[in-house]
DNA sequence: CGCGTTCTTGAACTTTCTCAACGCCAGTGG
DNA sequence: CCACTGGCGTTGAGAAAGTTCAAGAACGCG
């Protein structure tokens, strides 16, 4: 992942990466040569866990995440949701290869997002390079979401979705625990609600799963929203994937 | 979805349509300029059920479609598989964002397949717009296949994947019922397994699925790769969408 | 303090999985 | 030509995992 190092954000090694990063995109990288032409943003902040479009409306306007964390969503027609996506600083949301928006997107915690035309951005061939990469981040992020959804259990679900939140462990090059004991402090930015829409399980079963961990001594809660993993190790041979 | 009318095959339409095309893909769109690098393909041919890479590969070489069908599939440490992707005439795939393949490729039927450097084909100007579009119609069939994975009962499953089948069906535009009956004869290119494991079921369940359908006067099956669905309508319903 | 929301826990129920048996068919070899 | 064999699909019965429904606990907020 180290081809990445020059970015400012390295966006889009792993859209998961950013769902703990405090840290913040440009608008977008600078211009390599005078007549690209880049489109003109318009730059927004948006409250935690407020509507930023809808599944079925015109697809008019292309969004970055600049900070903070978006989740994209779609609906069945009896109200089932499905969240399919969890976006953070440099990914890029909003395109749709049909007129209109494929899924809903709403903010999980105060967010900053640039927006642009989209035929303006397509157009652009500055961008479209930058886009690509993206792209293909969300399309990892999306197989390997495949994968638990239809092949992992309940608690190795939540164990993976836990992994997402603790720094460069789990993946490639896993650097293991380091220094004295493998603990990692989270700050959950979903309701138990949104993370049960996410893994494909009832509130219900996202909850016992938690309380599983917590009686196997994985993991400690003080409220809801914070976890502090005890075994990062342990929690990520949960994850089904070791 | 006619603004891809110009295309040969309108391969980015939706990748789903491609599994019931007959059609062909050429390598590649002809040069707009002369001075696009297009980098020289290798062309091959696979029979049926032949792998073409392995997850955890180095991602040397970018493959398109242009005839047959390709399932991209992960696997757990204990063997449990996700099939996460079917393509069809004109989908490209063998890409990374990471230095290896992350999931394996496999023809289903025999298949017409070239090959570029990955290397030179992510530098030329020439393929990206053609690249891009394709990224972005497998981004809507992930999310699409997400629902389906995390929401979905058995017997929707195998509903939405039997209207794959069927073209222009169950799609923004339906055009409904046309002529004398809904019928649609299908060939499904896919084994029991096959679709057990793009469905995140167990091949009983899949079996079941077809058995009940079929109690139900919806389908007719010959041989069990040979069916008719003789109600297409009432297949649509029962896939939850609507 | 009281209220509403979110989270947790328990018990009954449903769906899907697992394990096992059987049927069908194509290919093989006597 | 026919019996054997192995792969694939179907079906049944019981087990397991997850869902549903319901009640209670914890928390934040006016």
């Amino acid at each position: 992942m180290k081809q990445f190092a020059e970015d400012r954000i390295a966006p889009w090694a792993s859209p998961c990466t950013a769902l703990h990063s405090k840290s913040t995109a440009e608008p977008f990288p600078p211009a390599h040569s005078a007549h690209d032409a880049k489109p003109e943003g318009h730059r927004q902040r948006f409250a935690a866990h407020t509507l930023i479009f809808l599944e079925g409306d015109r697809a008019q306007r292309v969004f970055q995440v600049l900070d903070g964390v978006v989740m994209l969503y779609k609906l069945l027609a009896d109200g089932r949701r499905q969240v399919v996506e969890l976006l953070g600083a440099g990914d890029i949301f909003g395109l749709a290869h049909h007129p209109v928006y494929d899924c809903s997107a709403e903010s999980l915690i105060p967010c900053s997002i640039v927006s642009y035309d989209r035929i303006a951005f397509e157009r652009s061939p500055e961008l479209i390079l930058t886009l690509n990469r993206c792209l293909q981040a969300q399309i990892w992020a999306l197989r390997e979401h495949a994968m638990l959804l239809g092949r992992k259990s309940a608690l190795e679900r939540v164990a993976s979705f836990l992994m997402r939140y603790v720094p460069d462990r789990g993946t490639h090059a896993c650097p293991g625990p380091h220094g004295h004991g493998d603990v990692a402090d989270v700050h959950l930015t979903m309701t138990r609600q949104e993370i049960a829409d996410y893994l494909g399980l009832t509130i219900e079963t996202v909850s016992r799963a938690f309380s599983e961990l917590r009686r196997r001594g994985v993991l400690a809660t003080d409220k809801p929203e914070e976890v502090r993993i005890n075994d990062v190790c342990r929690i990520c041979r949960l994850t089904g994937a070791h």
